[in-house]
DNA sequence: GAGGTCACG
DNA sequence: ACGTACGTGACCTCC
């Protein structure tokens, strides 16, 4: 038989040091969750690394110990737990008790008792023992049988100490510490100890004497000295401290060390109490498979040709999808179901089946799916122009809360309290594992999302109407998911051979720059690792490190930028990095997913992902092509329009985040601006600055565009000091001049952030909501944050929702029209076309009527606009 | 897979 | 005193 190890764990001290090691987590329904999840990813590590066969976690049982007797004001002036931990308790203790490990706790005795009997009892029986705790008195407890774990910084370090290793560090044996903390007390347990005693002068003592006792028996040997007074002066103090900290090892424990087995967790219960805890990261990470609730029977069909009586005038439809690559991976299947009867079919045979692509183009058969837009690409590469989309799971379940939102039709499922639909995970399985399953499980599950769509249709219907977000979600979000598919089908024509010539100039020159590099630097080394480079710039150079990272010094460029002066190499790295950006992010990367049978790149707008209702553009991300610098804004010259004699067109909003800001705010000032056509930052400095129009030079007007910025992004004297380089002093004044000339945004500011704590969220113009847990929260940075999100999302998220309805009122109004113009790309806050020449005049006149009339605001939409033979060329 | 960096609005 | 500007995605290094 193998050797007995036990490991105890001591609860509280672990809590605390969890919850004070990582910020304040919170999962979906508000709870806070950061120190059960330290707690657990500790626990993981420990049983992994140590393999224990007995496992207790002990907790204080209550404020009053047998200590208390001896001196009552013990552990007195401690902070009161604060409450976001105090509410992690009950989840801990469902942790532990799912990790099928026991705990204890007992009247008047504290954890360290509970530990230090059990440790001393097992180490007779020749058992190992490893303790941890993040209290270092416990190190009292070591022993050639019993190791005690000391967390260090955060919760993943951890030290070890045995009694060689105390003894390195103190010149002390662990019995030692006792003494050691006799004299030099613990303030966070209030020991008094022997004031003006510390660590070294303990240590030196007891180096000498041993111990408390032995050093007031020679105290007559001391010479005379400040420090022997006052050791004499509280010699009843220091044993009683030392009485204090001693952990009592006989403690009247009613629990046995046969209680104690472990042998591995429920893990059914186990993933039961993470899931609640949205401990999503260790729910993937974890060895054991997910264990899947137990699937209610459930009913379908596999059949190999969709026949007329198959087919309802209401279904939900699921098409299934190898990954998330709509516009490229294999399509496995569609699942149709009307409730009542559920069929499956391959794909391949749906194809071939005429009733099933008659339905799905027919726009009076109603459908419901989940994630609309990748069925209607996927079906568009199979020549099928679905219509009809009357549901999407995924973007109802995203205006109901775009925290929430998954890309799983079990994930989201889930949310919603129904659990009969498994999620591809657990279906396909992942990573290397993953792969497609035979074709009953396969249609089962496919089925079962077509059923899951079907049912909760009603339901969130329903929660949208009791949002009021139905509208927002029926006749935006939905119409919008047809109009972005289409975009993404149509896709945007990218001239390879324009891209090739640019890589290969970019990489002649950075092949000189890097050889540049290498000899201001004395050596070869990546320029590419923040760390090698800090070695080069800090170390080897020795220039002043200006910021720090968590792992080192910050090479960022704002830091580069004023370390120029300093040193040649400094403006090659940053010519370096500018141009090596250009050649992986935009030339390489983007090279990889022009399409070669079209010479096209077929974005994927993610539409229910973001936190304020903007989209977002993958594979490639269209939505961040360079235009700041010339060199890079060269990239636009590769993008044309697909046919001979077309050119692009685009159009994009005038501060359209400070006109929301006015409407919102009915800052008369600020409306009054934009009502009068002026130049808004000119119009913001001339008030902050107090001067006229002509006064106002390039300096006052950068300061005020960046007063603008910080507005919208919810202020801080702090973030403007960074962001113009001044003092924090400064920065603060700007702002506070800011808000005298614009008192309606103070006032706005100051309201919405009322009413985000009074609500639990933040909406827009068109009522698209966003949750703030946080905003009520006792920590500071998290409260912060919160209270920015807060004045940021309502304009960014209706800046959103204006260019979404404008992007339905213009695909209408270009049919209407009888066009050829294509809308291709949405950027924020600009659209961009393809059309023939001959169309341009048109658009130049209907696009900005379109946009600028999309809702209607208290002050004026204003649209720029441009058109030219590249994107390069539409500015 | 996380962290650092940098591209965009 | 606390330590930040808001929202994204891609690439690179390093563990």
């Amino acid at each position: 038989m193998t050797k007995e190890k036990l490991l105890l764990l001591d609860g509280n001290s672990l809590a605390y040091r969890a919850f004070f090691a990582l910020p304040l987590l919170t999962n979906d329904s508000g709870i806070h969750t950061n120190a059960v999840y330290g707690f657990t990813t500790m626990l993981q590590k420990l049983l992994e690394e140590e393999q224990p066969t007995k496992v207790l976690v002990a907790f204080d049982a209550g404020k009053t110990t047998f200590r208390h007797e001896t001196f009552t004001e013990y552990k007195g002036g401690r902070q009161k737990t604060p409450p976001e931990l105090s509410e992690q308790f009950p989840y801990l203790r469902k942790l532990i008790e799912a990790y099928g490990i026991p705990q204890y706790e007992l009247e008047l005795y504290e954890a360290d008792d509970i530990i230090g009997t059990l440790a001393k009892e097992a180490a007779t029986q020749n058992m190992d023992v490893i303790i941890v705790s993040g209290d270092r008195d416990l190190t009292q407890l070591a022993t050639e049988q019993v190791t005690v774990y000391i967390t260090k910084k955060g919760i993943t370090e951890i030290e070890r100490n045995t009694p060689a290793f105390i003894e390195e560090k103190y010149g002390l044996t662990p019995l030692q510490i006792i003494d050691m903390k006799g004299l030099m007390g613990d303030s966070s347990d209030n020991i008094p100890g022997v004031p003006g005693v510390g660590e070294k002068t303990a240590v030196k003592l007891l180096k000498e004497h041993a111990s408390v006792e032995g050093l007031y028996a020679a105290m007559d040997t001391l010479k005379a000295s400040k420090m022997k007074e006052k050791l004499v002066a509280n010699e009843e103090q220091a044993l009683m401290s030392k009485q204090l900290a001693t952990i009592f090892t006989e403690a009247p424990i009613t629990i046995t060390l046969a209680d104690l087995a472990y042998d591995g967790p429920n893990v059914e219960a186990l993933t039961a109490v993470w899931q609640e805890l949205g401990f999503k990261s260790l729910l993937e990470k974890s060895d054991f498979t997910v264990q899947e609730e137990e699937q209610a029977p459930f009913d379908y069909t596999i059949i190999k040709e969709v026949k007329p009586e198959h087919l309802q005038d209401v279904m939900a439809v699921h098409v299934e999808l190898a990954d998330e690559h709509y516009h490229t991976c294999a399509q496995l299947g569609i699942a149709l179901t009307d409730g009542k009867q559920t069929i499956y079919i391959a794909f391949d045979d749906a194809v071939k089946s005429e009733a099933l692509r008659h339905w799905l183009e027919d726009g009076t058969k109603i459908k419901y799916l989940a994630d609309s837009k990748a069925a209607q690409a996927a079906l568009n590469r199979v020549g099928i122009q679905l219509a009809g989309v009357d549901f999407d799971l995924l973007l109802a379940s995203y205006i109901n809360n775009p925290a929430l939102s998954g890309d799983d039709v079990a994930t989201l499922a889930r949310e919603l309290g129904y659990r009969d639909v498994q999620t591809n995970e657990a279906v396909y399985g992942k990573g290397a594992k993953r792969a497609i399953p035979d074709e009953e499980t396969l249609a089962q599950h496919v089925s079962r999302k077509a059923f899951a769509v079907w049912s909760l249709q009603p339901k969130l219907e329903h929660l949208l109407q009791e949002n009021e977000q139905f509208e927002l979600y029926k006749n935006l979000e939905l119409p919008l998911a047809a109009i972005l598919g289409e975009m993404e089908c149509e896709g945007i024509t990218v001239n390879r051979a324009t891209l090739e010539q640019m890589g290969q100039e970019l990489s002649d020159k950075l092949t000189i720059i890097e050889q540049d590099i290498y000899t201001e630097a004395g050596e070869a080394f990546n320029i590419n690792s923040p760390k090698q480079l800090g070695v080069i710039l800090f170390d080897k150079l020795g220039l002043p490190a200006i910021k720090k990272t968590k792992t080192g010094y910050s090479t960022a460029a704002d830091v580069l930028e004023k370390l120029k002066p300093e040193h040649a190499i400094i403006e090659h790295i940053l010519l370096y990095r500018q141009l090596g950006k250009l050649q992986s992010t935009y030339i390489e990367g983007l090279l990889k997913e022009i399409h070669s049978t079209d010479n096209k790149v077929h974005t994927r707008f993610q539409q229910a992902l973001t936190a304020t209702g903007r989209l977002s553009s993958t594979d490639p991300n269209l939505q961040n092509i360079p235009i700041r610098l010339e060199e890079g804004r060269k990239i636009r010259q590769a993008f044309v329009p697909s046919k001979e004699g077309w050119l692009l067109f685009a159009a994009d909003y005038s501060q359209i985040e400070l006109r929301v800001l006015a409407h919102m705010s009915e800052d008369k000032n600020l409306v009054e601006a934009f009502r009068e056509g002026m130049d808004i930052h000119t119009r913001t400095a001339m008030d902050v600055f107090h001067v006229s129009a002509d006064e106002v030079d390039s300096n006052m007007r950068r300061a005020a565009k960046a007063v603008n910025f910080g507005i919208v992004y919810g202020i801080s004297d702090y973030g403007l000091s960074q962001n113009l380089d001044i003092t924090r002093k400064e920065a603060a004044t700007f702002i506070e001049k800011y808000l005298d000339s614009f008192p309606g945004v103070k006032q706005y500011m100051d309201n919405i952030v009322i009413d985000a704590k009074m609500h639990g969220y933040v909406t827009t113009i068109l009522n698209r909501r966003r949750y703030l847990p946080d905003i009520t929260s006792s920590n500071f940075n998290l409260r912060s944050f919160a209270e920015r999100t807060a004045m940021n999302t309502p304009i960014q998220g209706s800046a959103a929702d204006i260019i979404k309805k404008a992007m339905i009122d213009m695909a209408a109004r270009l049919k209407q029209e009888n066009m050829q113009a294509k809308l291709l790309l949405q950027v924020h806050d600009e659209l961009i076309f393809e059309a023939p020449a001959e169309e341009i005049a048109i658009l130049e006149k209907i696009v900005p009527e379109v946009m600028e009339n999309a809702i209607k605001l208290t002050v004026p939409l204003k649209v720029d606009f441009n058109s030219g033979a590249t994107w390069y060329e539409a500015k």
